[in-house]
DNA sequence: TCTGGGGTCCTAGGACCC
DNA sequence: TCTGGGGTCCTAGGACCC
């Protein structure tokens, strides 16, 4: 830990998933429109317009059904295979600007810019922004300091005022001061509501304030953790570039249903609909799980009926990503957690102890033919490709799905559907 | 009356992120 | 009536051992 010379930029898409359905359906543009997670339920991404009314990020759909009448806001469901797709016609652009990239998430990338030869970092993001525009119809913001947390400050402000055109270098910047001044604690990259009561607490209100506290306090009270935050606002980074992502440690599939399900036989598909979707997953990162957790729930808000949540881990005698084995096991758990008589609203199928795929210790007593297996996955992964609409899947996983999730107000798949492609017409 | 101490490993749960 | 999903890291505390 040191002061460096790094420059890292936070490339950060405007309000995405509205910004994705904006580029496909222009009548969107000045208008109020919001995303909603899984199932319709929470608010997920607000256009400018919708923040202006006050709707937080989060809130369930049906606390704002009122001011979406009245104020004709538009509703979308989310459309994840869209926004991946654009996602990664935004990164592929970024990569052109900067060779050390890291992807944080679906809509932000960090960069390092100091070796990066050009006239000065404020032109280049001027340039990159514009370019992302140009090329894939996304608005994003550029922060730039000597840190992550700080360029995350930087971005944050420069989304938030106008003056600075989406794009504020607080790099060695007289500036710096007064953005530390004007940011809440709350609103800082790592924390988050519990360490903010806690920091408030003592009497500090400010970012700047934070960032003069003596260690003792912070290490004692905030951890580690706080105390590499409160290090990172000094301008000295204890968070690197991560171009390459450490291979992931677990993995889960979990879904809300569209309608309680209270039969056995329902439950079953969907908890094998996950299995294999989860199972597909862990063969795209070409990673094989040691062992997998069931769970199922009931409505964790509802006040009247049973209320039940219960789970089950397993070990697997040998790592596996073999669909058949896996819907095979989450079954025998299905069957012992269930309880008849419950609504369910929830389940889940978590994969951890994940290891390389061809690193997997065999066992002598393996009931299972492992080449024959990974050639059949191979096959039934090429058939169905990256698709959510799988061409080819186990009976387990249900025909009809009465309990699926819901999504009634999704956008076509512009990009990555034939069928759904925009059309143009003229005149 | 007075009941060690310190190390390691593991896990569950909390806090955070988007 | 209606409240998402998928990750990471850290810490406290228990089990176990010598």
């Amino acid at each position: 830990m040191r002061k460096t010379n790094n420059i890292f930029a936070l490339v950060d898409c405007n309000n995405f998933y509205v910004s994705c359905e904006r580029v496909f359906d222009r009548r969107l543009e000045g208008r109020p429109v919001v995303v909603l997670s899984n199932n319709d339920g929470c608010v997920v991404a607000r256009s400018n317009e919708v923040k202006a009314l006050g709707v937080k990020m989060g809130v369930p759909v049906f606390q704002i059904r009122d001011l979406i009448e009245k104020h004709k806001i538009e509703v979308y469901s989310s459309n994840y295979t869209l926004y991946g797709d654009m996602s990664r016609r935004v990164m592929d652009t970024l990569a052109q600007f900067a060779p050390d990239m890291e992807i944080y998430s679906i809509d932000e990338a960090f960069l390092e810019l100091a070796s990066v030869a050009c006239d000065s970092p404020d032109t280049l993001a001027r340039r990159l922004q514009a370019t992302v525009k140009q090329w894939t119809g996304i608005p994003v913001s550029v922060g730039m300091a000597r840190t992550k947390t700080l360029a995350k400050l930087a971005n944050h402000i420069a989304k938030k005022s106008a003056r600075t055109r989406g794009v504020l270098n607080l790099t060695d910047s007289p500036w710096l001061e007064e953005a530390l001044t004007r940011t809440s604690v709350g609103d800082l990259w790592g924390v988050g509501s519990a360490t903010a009561r806690k920091i408030n607490k003592k009497g500090i209100e400010t970012a700047r304030h934070l960032r003069d506290t003596d260690d003792g306090w912070i290490r004692k009270s905030l951890g580690v953790v706080g105390l590499r935050t409160v290090y990172e606002l000094r301008g000295i980074c204890c968070y690197g570039l991560e171009s390459s992502p450490p291979a992931q440690k677990g993995l889960a599939v979990t879904r809300s249903f569209g309608k309680p399900v209270e039969s056995l036989p329902d439950m079953r598909e969907a908890v094998a609909l996950y299995a294999s979707r989860a199972g597909a997953k862990l063969r795209r990162n070409r990673q094989a799980a040691a062992t997998m957790t069931v769970f199922v729930m009931t409505n964790l808000f509802q006040k009247t009926g049973p209320r039940h949540f219960d789970s089950r881990t397993i070990e697997f005698p040998v790592p596996t990503s073999d669909t058949a084995e896996m819907i095979d096991y989450a079954l025998r758990i299905t069957e012992e957690i269930f309880r008849p008589g419950c609504r369910y609203k929830k389940a889940g199928v978590l994969l951890e102890g994940l290891v390389p795929e061809d690193n997997v210790q065999g066992h002598l007593f393996d009931p299972i033919d492992r080449p024959r297996s990974r050639r059949l996955m191979k096959t039934l992964d090429s058939i169905n490709g990256r698709s959510p609409l799988e061409r080819i899947r186990y009976a387990a996983t249900g025909v009809n799905r009465s309990w699926q999730t819901q999504f009634r107000h999704r956008s076509p798949q512009y990009t990555t559907a034939w069928h759904e492609l925009l059309q143009v017409s003229s005149g």
